[in-house]
DNA sequence: AAAAAAGTGTGATCCGGATCACACTGCTTA
DNA sequence: TAAGCAGTGTGATCCGGATCACACTTTTTT
């Protein structure tokens, strides 16, 4: 549960007895390779936050096509949030690449945490703050930019994952094939 | 300032004390027709919420052409989030399509505002989640679906928008060129 | 250790949507 | 009331990236 500790006090100093409190509403769960954490038509009851491991958050369309929407790693928060928060069947996937640990956080203990807490109120404005801007950025580059630079923007990003995470992954985040992805980079940097 | 007011009790009832607080940091602005709130390179120092009128977020890329993150109504928020937050200079236009008014307010403020009040904490928390949500399923929609799904997506979203603005600027949205958008609904429904 | 499955590179073909070009219809604004 | 200019429709052409096909490699399974 350190590493619990560390990740929120990156944006609040905490007491020992908040602490304490905190970590009563997280649960520790171990996730092996190629587990489902998330599966489509489920009911989300939990959040995440990512200790260890690599896990894929995805969408697979009418054509049978996945799609991913976030890679997470250690210190990332995942779930199929429209599902959480408006407590909806899922639309949505999420499985491990590489096993690892994750603490859950049902809803009602986030909502308890933030109204007994302002400090985590606080946190949770602060994490989805930065979310909210990386998404924004990512709009844009969908919007404005060729398969190429969408890959050198991501090399930039994320060069641990570019060795870590088979590249067909890389390609259906970015939205390209994974043919067109192989030719980027075997045609080297021109 | 009744529209803020309400607007917050959407989320979390108030005290009149607290109100008369809250809007002390407000500022009103009438923003005419054609008029830039925000301006590449700017120094962002306020976010702004609309009251009244229709507005135009977006991003200018190397080849001159525009790419659109977000049209903005009554009761929606918008800055350049990156510049603002982080205090950069500005990437990115606000641009007035309709005239109308907006309340600003200002990086201290808001973060005055939360740190004194937990409700205004709470509040943010909650404008974020909802935004947050909403850029994922963009995300996925711009990654998963042809020009026309997307075009029919946004026709269900904000149908009022359709006949209010040009439609260039749908295309600037959606990711599509001009002419690809207007042959998606002149050859009908099919 | 063999067999099956998953991941990858690379060529050939195809097609959706971008681009280019131009005409027509409003709105502005002088 | 004319002159300019933004917004729009529509045809013709072009091209980037998807798709299809297959060989090769690496990992997983039994």
């Amino acid at each position: 549960m350190e590493k619990l500790r560390t990740h929120i006090e990156q944006v609040t100093p905490l007491s020992d007895e908040e602490f304490d409190y905190i970590k009563t509403f997280f649960t520790l769960k171990k996730v092996r390779k190629n587990q489902f954490l998330i599966h489509d038509g489920d009911e989300i009851k939990h959040e995440y936050l990512v200790l260890q491991g690599i896990y894929k958050v995805f969408y697979v369309d009418n054509d049978g096509k996945e799609h991913i929407l976030q890679f997470a790693r250690e210190n990332w928060w995942m779930s199929d949030y429209t599902a959480y928060f408006k407590q909806q069947a899922s639309t949505m996937f999420i499985e491990c690449l590489e096993e690892g640990e994750v603490l859950s956080l049902t809803l009602l203990g986030r909502e308890k945490l933030a109204a007994d807490l302002h400090k985590m109120e606080h946190f949770f404005r602060v994490k989805l703050t930065n979310g909210y801007i990386a998404l924004q950025k990512r709009i844009l580059l969908l919007l404005s930019s060729t398969p190429q630079q969408r890959y050198e923007e991501f090399s930039r990003l994320y060069p641990d994952l570019l060795q870590r995470i088979p590249k067909k992954y890389i390609a259906e985040f970015l939205g390209v094939s994974r043919e067109t992805l192989s030719r980027l980079y075997s045609n080297g940097g021109k």
